[in-house]
RNA sequence: GGGGGCGUAGCUCAGUUGGUUAGAGCGCUAGCCUGUCACGCUAGAGGUCGCGGGUUCGAGCCCCGUCGCUCCCGCCA
């Protein structure tokens, strides 16, 4: 591609590129000699007038030539895309021609000069308009899809919030740290990435997954209030709110707290920062704390969607010794089964809760059963195959105890709750999006608390973690250290000093107050069956440390790219991260991962073997 | 690792029951056009229908395999 011969400047007194930005010029400006420069947004040659749109990251300005302008020849020959630098007067535009919906819309810049300052080929993807494209392509040209307005924004947006945390996070004394990025290998779950060592053969540092036991240190060195905008490493395979690789999170962490405190702390910056980038959507006044235990029972999940309405009720008690066999025998055989309902405000048609019981099917269900209630004769009765085998007084407790009226419906659920509660929350979602119930104009926040400290692995049948192994038991000291193996089913009801916050059915954070006591930690660890030297080998460090002085502490870690997509409104990450890689953990623009040279691999100690070659 | 969806022009897509020369819009090229802001009008170029194999007189369409993208499950304390 040629550059066009630059033509000399006439305004030498003029900054070399602009003397006002793109979105700048208003009717105040009218009769004065302006310099902008931009890339061209828009071209529309109406053969004797020809206008183009030239824009840069401040807005957009019109720009004209006719034939009388000396430029006009050049101007002919510019494509969109082309980045250049226009001189010429700015002027009203004519009557009747104003744009209202540019804040430039007033006036426009009748061009004299024009110097093509980057010209651009065909484009692969065009910048104008908003018309949807392939992922590849985007990720591809990424920088072309971030001219375009709505990732443009939203990266400015990420920015705006990342500045609000801070100023919320430092107001409350909290002080910004730097941890390593070259680490060691991890005590928590997820797949690290490994950098290998060059000075020491056959080792390997890897990337933090979270600076998790650097901000237990940063307590135990005395500085009592933490927090990062921290950069964290998994090598997992990636989700639509889940990206490959990288993330940021709100890292924070406090000494000498209970739950409470880290409450109090966290909640308002969260709300806040949402109150001023909601854009006037309502934002929860006061989270809702709700035990994990409610959760699964009322939403079928450990991050529910608050904004939709439906309520799970267990009704087993109406189904028990029915005349509805089917689940009154699966009661009888298990003390632990259970039949759940699940209510349908406004899904009482046949046709709804057959394309339900469809959709169930389609989801390795046997199906959903239901009772539709309807008008009859001044009362309002239970209809489908359910009701009539439950018979009219059990169906009528039913429609009571769940508040349902004509036109409403209810779906079932039965079996050993373990099993179907993930199946029962999908089914509420589903209501709740097939028949509208959710509210889309709000953020819908709550902490989830009390989770289980410990779960039973029936695979290997023994006792593991079942969240963060480095929380405090929330039992006193002296009881838990006493707790021994015959104590099995203290120990699985044995909760976690631990906590979630959730938005609208995302699940922004995990925090805990952490095992701060060496002697508590390695009986948590022998419970789940770790021995001592184990863990001594695996988390010296953390363990010494903790030995020599070690204050109460703990913290939570929002992440930064789920609280932006939801102030955004997108749901996917790609949509406000500036350059993701693709779900295979690509960057097609950048090229990586890419192979390296013989010599990279041999100061590193390292062979390469591929699939089948070993 | 498993399941679903998609793959046709530079881009977005249509393509009937398997049947003549695979179409449209945007973009691109050339021409016309003095007030548009998704400018308008005329003409033109542009295709290994992801790739490989099969069935068939005949495949963009059916079958098998494979690759790529994406969504989900596993995984992510």
């Amino acid at each position: 591609m040629r550059f066009p011969p630059a033509v000399k400047s006439q305004i030498s007194t003029m900054h070399r590129y602009r003397t006002h930005t793109c979105g700048a010029l208003r009717s105040g400006d009218i009769g004065i000699e302006a310099r902008l420069s931009g890339w061209c947004h828009r071209i529309r040659d109406h053969g004797g007038v020809l206008f183009i749109d030239l824009r840069d990251h401040y807005g957009i300005t019109q720009v004209v030539a006719d034939p009388d302008s000396a430029a006009f020849k050049v101007a002919e020959t510019l494509r969109a895309e082309w980045v250049v630098r226009v001189d010429g007067k700015v002027r009203a535009r004519p009557d009747g021609t104003e744009n209202p919906d540019l804040p430039t819309g007033v006036v426009e810049v009748y061009v004299r000069e024009i110097e093509v300052l980057g010209p651009a080929g065909e484009l692969p993807m065009p910048v104008f308009g908003d018309q949807e494209y392939p992922e590849d392509i985007r990720l591809k040209y990424r920088f072309l899809d971030l001219r375009r307005e709505r990732l443009h924004n939203n990266i400015i947006k990420r920015g705006e919030i990342i500045d609000s945390i801070r100023r919320r996070m430092k107001a409350q004394g909290f002080f910004e740290f730097q941890t390593p990025i070259l680490t060691a290998s991890s005590p928590e779950g997820a797949r690290d990435y490994l950098v290998p060592s060059r000075l020491h053969e056959g080792k390997f540092y890897a990337l933090p997954q979270a600076p998790q036991q650097f901000k237990q240190l940063i307590m135990v060195s005395g500085f009592d209030r933490y927090f990062q905008i921290a950069p964290c490493f998994r090598d997992e395979d990636a989700r639509a709110d889940r990206s490959p690789g990288e993330f940021y999170q709100l890292d924070l962490e406090m000494s000498f707290v209970t739950q409470d405190d880290v409450f109090d702390a966290v909640e308002p910056v969260i709300r806040g920062v949402f109150e001023e980038f909601a854009g006037g959507k309502p934002v929860t006044p006061k989270f809702p704390r709700i035990p994990y235990k409610e959760a699964q029972e009322k939403y079928g999940t450990d991050k529910p969607d608050l904004r939709n309405p439906v309520v799970m009720a267990n009704v087993s008690d109406i189904f028990r010794g029915s005349g509805f066999k089917i689940f009154a025998r699966i009661l009888e055989t298990s003390g632990t089964a259970a039949v759940w309902a699940i209510p349908a405000p406004r899904g009482g048609s046949r046709a709804f809760c057959d394309r339900m019981n469809s959709w169930a099917q389609g989801e390795d269900q046997p199906g959903l059963g239901y009772i539709f209630f309807a008008g009859e004769g001044g009362a309002v009765v239970g209809r489908g195959p359910v009701a009539n085998n439950l018979g009219a007084e059990r169906t009528e407790a039913l429609r009571q105890k769940l508040d349902l009226n004509d036109g409403d419906a209810v779906f079932f659920v039965a079996g050993e709750p373990q099993t179907f509660v993930k199946f029962a929350g999908a089914a509420r979602t589903k209501i709740g999006e097939e028949l509208g119930l959710i509210d889309k104009g709000r953020f819908e926040f709550c902490w989830i608390v009390d989770f289980p400290m410990y779960e039973w692995n029936e695979d290997e049948k023994k006792i593991d973690f079942s969240h963060n192994p480095f929380s405090m038991p929330n039992l006193p000291v002296d009881e838990f250290l006493t707790l021994d193996a015959s104590d099995r089913d203290k120990i699985l009801g044995l909760r976690a000093i631990q906590y979630d916050i959730v938005c609208n059915g995302v699940e922004l954070s995990s925090g805990a107050i952490r095992n701060h006591r060496p002697d508590v930690m390695k009986k948590a660890f022998a419970i789940a069956g770790y021995p001592e030297a184990e863990l001594e080998k695996r988390f010296s460090g953390m363990l010494h440390a903790l030995s020599l002085g070690a204050p109460p502490h703990g913290g939570i870690a929002p992440g930064i790219d789920r609280i932006v997509m939801l102030l955004c409104g997108e749901e996917n990450l790609r949509e406000v991260v500036l350059f993701p890689m693709n779900q295979r953990a690509e960057d097609l623009m950048m090229g990586a991962p890419s192979e390296v040279s013989p010599k990279q691999l041999r100061e590193l100690h390292i062979r390469v073997v591929r699939p089948g070659t070993s």
